[in-house]
Formats: structure tokens, sequence, C-alpha cells
DNA sequence: CCAATCATTGAACAACTGTTTAGTGTCTTG
DNA sequence: CAAGACACTAAACAGTTGTTCAATGATTGG
């Protein structure tokens, strides 16, 4: 066995992996090309001379990250709907940190990142459609509508994950999130409460409803 | 009336607003002082006499903007609890754009704004607490630990507001938002639905958190 | 085995960065 | 009115940035 601790990747694939870390921990304007020389052992003329320049760089991360990811959710969609989506890109110990890395860059703007959040929430419509034939969840009036607030408020407590763990405790990036008991009452907890009925009243919600539904007409 | 159209800020105002416009706009990383005494209409140097470094005009337009953000707070508290704390924020039309400063800074780990979230979970419970009396919302098991994560969704929607546009057409930190019939049909309405016992099913839910109070009591 | 392509490097480049400095006005204060 | 403190600037500084380039070593196809 020849592939015992060794680390058979190409040059072009280890610069690639060592400016996604980069990317992850120090940000897009943060990281030079000497840094992710670096920390892929070469030199910076190379990290240029394989990818043309930072920018390409960024863009092959950029690239490369959402293949990864999109490869992981039909894997973990295959296996039938499990209630967080995300496990499967947390707890993949091995590779980049591509958890990290979106974290860290969907502020950036970046047109392949948008796509894989526009994904991500069909892939939700999906998942709380097989929720509700179960009887775990129920129906929706909006069901794209409630996916996608769902995914942004998915997306931005991880966005906002130092903060998180600053507040609450709870490293959302954390490879074995699932099994952290301050996850499951910190953050798990509190989510299943306002999401099953705890927070708005239902009479209250109705009266609103109808103002909102009101207020939306007269915009047309 | 010698105020019409007459700026009379003083330089170092000038300066930190500037700079907390450079900050919302290309992010910390990204903010150069000559592009800040550019904005502000002075020279690189003079940003360095009133500040002493960029580090220092960070840290001061951090906290001038968090200065900023706790009157209004405390001023949309007098008036009564409304639905959105945030809107005194974003309807400030004149001054530098703090709630554009706040989503582009928030990711990049200042201490002052960590307070600052910490307080506005503070008054999310307050918020909370009221609306419970009124009769619109349930009193809930976890107080804290639902305005916590109410907090955190809110906030992180507002840190993807770009996203956000590209997905639901709706942009979070225009000043009119409360009147975009858009804001209201895409992004109110589902989020009341879902927190108005839209998504869950409460048996489903009833299962779920006795195994989650089981799975919270094994960790200690 | 030779030639040609490719990978890789260290040095050099211009452009930019934050910061310093010397100098010039412009106030305030006695 | 004189003098010292202050505001402000343009120029220069050292450091870092992305990128280029010439040179060397390795690979490979004929």
């Amino acid at each position: 066995m020849s592939s015992v601790s060794v680390d058979d990747r190409t040059t072009k694939a280890k610069i690639r992996d060592a400016a996604i870390e980069c990317f992850a921990e120090v940000g897009t304007a943060g990281t030079t090309a000497r840094s992710v020389a670096a920390k892929a052992g070469v030199s910076a003329g190379s990290v240029i001379h394989h990818f043309g320049s930072m920018d390409a760089l960024r863009v092959a991360c950029d690239t490369h990250v959402v293949a990864f990811v999109r490869e992981r959710k039909t894997e973990a969609m295959g296996q039938g709907a499990g209630v967080d989506p995300m496990a499967a890109m947390r707890e993949s110990s091995s590779g980049p940190p591509v958890l990290a890395y979106l974290a860290r860059t969907m502020t950036d703007g970046s047109p392949h990142v948008t796509e894989l959040v526009a994904e991500m929430i069909d892939d939700a419509v999906t998942y709380m459609g097989a929720g509700a034939e179960s009887g775990l969840l129920n129906p929706l009036e909006d069901p794209r509508g409630c996916a996608a607030i769902l995914t942004v408020w998915s997306l931005g407590a991880l966005v906002l994950h130092e903060q998180v763990k600053a507040i609450l405790g709870v490293d959302l990036l954390s490879p074995d999130l699932a099994s952290d008991p301050r996850y499951v009452s910190a953050y798990m907890a509190p989510a299943f409460e306002l999401l099953s009925g705890g927070m708005v009243n239902e009479a209250a919600a109705a009266r609103i409803k109808s103002s909102l539904s009101d207020a939306s007409q007269e915009g047309h």
C-alpha cells in the first residue's frame, strides 16, 4: 500500500486546496499568492503558473467547492431526507474546509455561490415536501417561499458562526456538531420551539396574515 | 439659516463617516487610507493624523456605529415595541449607512459588534415578552434561547442581503423596505407562516422535543 | 536518445499599502 | 500683534501585493 500518508494530489490540486483553506481562514481580500504558496509548499510563481491570476484561482475554488457540495448533497438526498441537509458537508473531515469557505465567501458575491444557494432552496422544497408526506411537517401555503426563508436563515447562522459561538457557545462548523449537547439544547431546541407553533399566536397570526395580503394587493 | 446644504461636520467626523461608507461598500480589508481620504475630500495623511492608524479608524467606526444603533434602539423602544426593531436604523436616511456597515463587518469579528448583538438579544427578549403580554405571541419555554435564535436569523438574513436580493428580489437594506410589496409577500409572509405554527407538526414536535431533552441529558 | 514541452523556482517589477516627515498655512491665546 | 499649537498637505519611505521573466530540472513522445 503506497497510499499510506502519501499526498497523491496534483500540485494544482494542492494549491487549490490550500487556497480554499486561506480563503476560509482570512477571507477573499486577506489571502495572498504567497500565503497560498506557503500553505501548499510551492512558490508564488507556481500559483500563478497554474491558475493564471489570483482572480482565476478564486473562481476555481468557487467552482470546486460548489461542485463538491453538489456531490455531497445528491449523495445525502439519495439516502433519504434527513433533518439537517448540511450534516454531510460538515462531517466530511478530509479534504478542504468547504463549509468554512462558503461561510466566508458567501458575502463576497460569487455568482457560483448564488447559484448554489438557489439549488439549496430547491432541495429544501423537496426535503420539506417529503417531510409533509411523512406527517412530520404541515403542508404550507407558500412552500417555496418558506424554503427560501428557512435556507437563508440557516445559511445566515452559518455565516455568523463566530457570533453564534460567542453567544451560544456552539461552533456551527464543528464536524461533530450533531453530538454536541449544547447545540441540541441551545440551538436546535429553541429553533424547534419557534418553528413548531411556539411563537406567534394563531389567532393573531390569522389577523396579521389577512392584513399582509391586503397590503401586497395594494402593490399591484 | 446657514445650515442649508452646508456640511458643518468636523473634518474628523467627515473622515469617520467616509470610512464607514467605505467599510460598508468594500469591506474591512478592501478599504484603504487613500480611498477614505478621497471620499472625505482630504489627504491620506489627514486620515492618519486624526486617527493614528487604520486599525484605530476601524475601531472608531465600530464604536460610533454601535453607539448610533444603541441610540436609535432605545428611541424605538421608548415608543413601544414594534414588530421590526431594525426599522428605525433602516429608515434613518441621513448619516452614514450604519446597517450596511454592520452587515459587512459583522463577519469580521469586532468585539464591539459582538457586544451589540448580545444587547439586541436582550432587547428581543423584552420585545417578545411585551408581545406575549399583549396576546400576540405565545409564552415560550426558553424565551432567551428563542430570542437569540431569532436575532441570529434576522441578522444573518441582513448579512446575506445580496443573496436575498438575488433570490427574492428584496433589498433588506432599502430605507423604505416596509412599504415594498415584495418584502411583504416574499419575506414577511413566509416568515410569519413558519413562525405561526405552520411548519413542524405539533404532535411530531412533541415527540422530537422529548428526544431532544433526552439527548441533552446524556451530555451531562 | 534527443528534442520539445512542461513544472517550478527565485529574482525582479511596478503598483499599491500604511505610515512618517517636513513644511505651510491657519487658527487661538496671551 | 506675536507665538505657539493645531490642521493639513505633498512627498517620500519601507513593506507587501500580483505578476512577469529568465533559467533550471523533469517528463515525455518520437
